[in-house]
DNA sequence: TATATTTTTGACCAATTGGTTAAACTATAT
DNA sequence: ATATAGTTTAACCAATTGGTCAAAAATATA
């Protein structure tokens, strides 16, 4: 029954990026992943060979998909403020609905990098740059972004998206010592990073 | 010997923190930790009960370490402007020295929140909070900052801050494929960092 | 129904790992 | 020197873990 064995490779794979992305490769036990999958734990190995590609099936996917959030910004018909904005409110509503990913991401490509090479590799940054350039050329000149001060001004971008989430534990500590609420700081922020961005750079630094 | 009873242990905690920050508390290796120190394994346990004693011994240290890189924020007799001047400076400083910290903080965090918690429970914040007000009334006016826009700010400049060491695998590896250096990158970040937080707070958003 | 194929399982294994223990070693004090 | 207390080690243990295997159960094929 072709239809079911989908059925079990599928609930393999949901299960173990669950357990994953809670406890990591290294915390992860196959064995929590085949109960939560409900099966025996050597049907794990019939479906995926060992716990590495398992793993890596499950971490492909999920880079892939966060990269996926990222190019629209590459394609809308948008002005540059406007691409700010848009980016923002997609990629911070994209994390508040995958909030471990960030934290999970970070970890696992920093306990092995080479992973993570493989699949930069295959994207041609040169090209969505350029892309970029020609569509705000007349944008750029007047906001002074030039090719020196790109890498700074999308890594600040970054970072103001998925920190919050990557340090979400202490964050969320200190806010409610202060009362405030998380949730609340995330819909606040789709705004309020765009604004904090587009001010920045307005006359440039 | 005392004199030889605290290079022991001191070499223990020393080693434990390499291998702690390497491999993150799942993957560090007790084994690997006694081969680093040059002991037998068995003495660790003399030293520090267990795996998770040596543990929360050594993230403590380190969890101290980078608060107080953010505490001379709160002393100094400095303008506003200065002191964010300040802050990236020395933080992004002390990050180059310890570039491993961000990642694997970020990451214990995540696996096991309720150990920062205890850290932050610590912390007066409300306080530091308010010497801050007190010393800046004037300015945080002009330039229109709120106690409703305070945490915006201050985990936007915590994450331009700490982000690239974090994710440096990625980020590292889309440089190289732009021809860009991440140290000099990281450099040129201190005051990079300092004028676009200025530049974005200034009229205020 | 009988046969072949695929899927699922329980039992098992070798390796690893955190931790223990008893004995050896060292230094100090009497 | 001898006893005492602290330090270090080698050998060992129980538990865990990723992975294997043969057989059973389920499914498809003839």
């Amino acid at each position: 029954m072709t239809e079911n064995d989908k059925q079990t490779e599928e609930k393999i794979f949901e299960s173990a990026t669950e357990v994953f992305i809670e406890k990591g490769m290294d915390g992860a036990r196959m064995q929590d992943i085949a109960n939560h999958a409900g099966i025996n734990k050597a049907l794990l190995h019939y479906y995926y060979r060992t716990k590495d590609h398992l793993f890596n099936a499950v971490f492909e996917k999920i880079a892939g998909q966060l990269f996926k959030k990222f190019a629209p910004v590459f394609d809308e018909k948008l002005s540059l403020e406007e691409k700010i904005r848009f980016f923002f409110r997609e990629h911070i509503t994209f994390l508040q609905k995958n909030p471990r990913l960030p934290a999970f991401l970070l970890n696992e490509i920093n306990r092995n990098p080479a992973r993570i090479r493989k699949l930069i590799q295959s994207i041609d940054i040169e090209k969505l740059w350029n892309t970029l350039e020609k569509q705000h050329k007349a944008e750029l000149k007047k906001y002074n972004i030039t090719r020196e001060t790109i890498p700074q001004l999308m890594t600040t971008m970054a970072a103001i998206s998925v920190f919050p989430f990557a340090a979400r534990g202490i964050i969320e500590g200190i806010f409610d010592k202060l009362g405030v609420n998380f949730q609340d700081y995330l819909e606040e922020r789709k705004t309020y990073a765009a604004e904090f961005v587009i001010h920045a750079i307005k006359k440039g630094a």
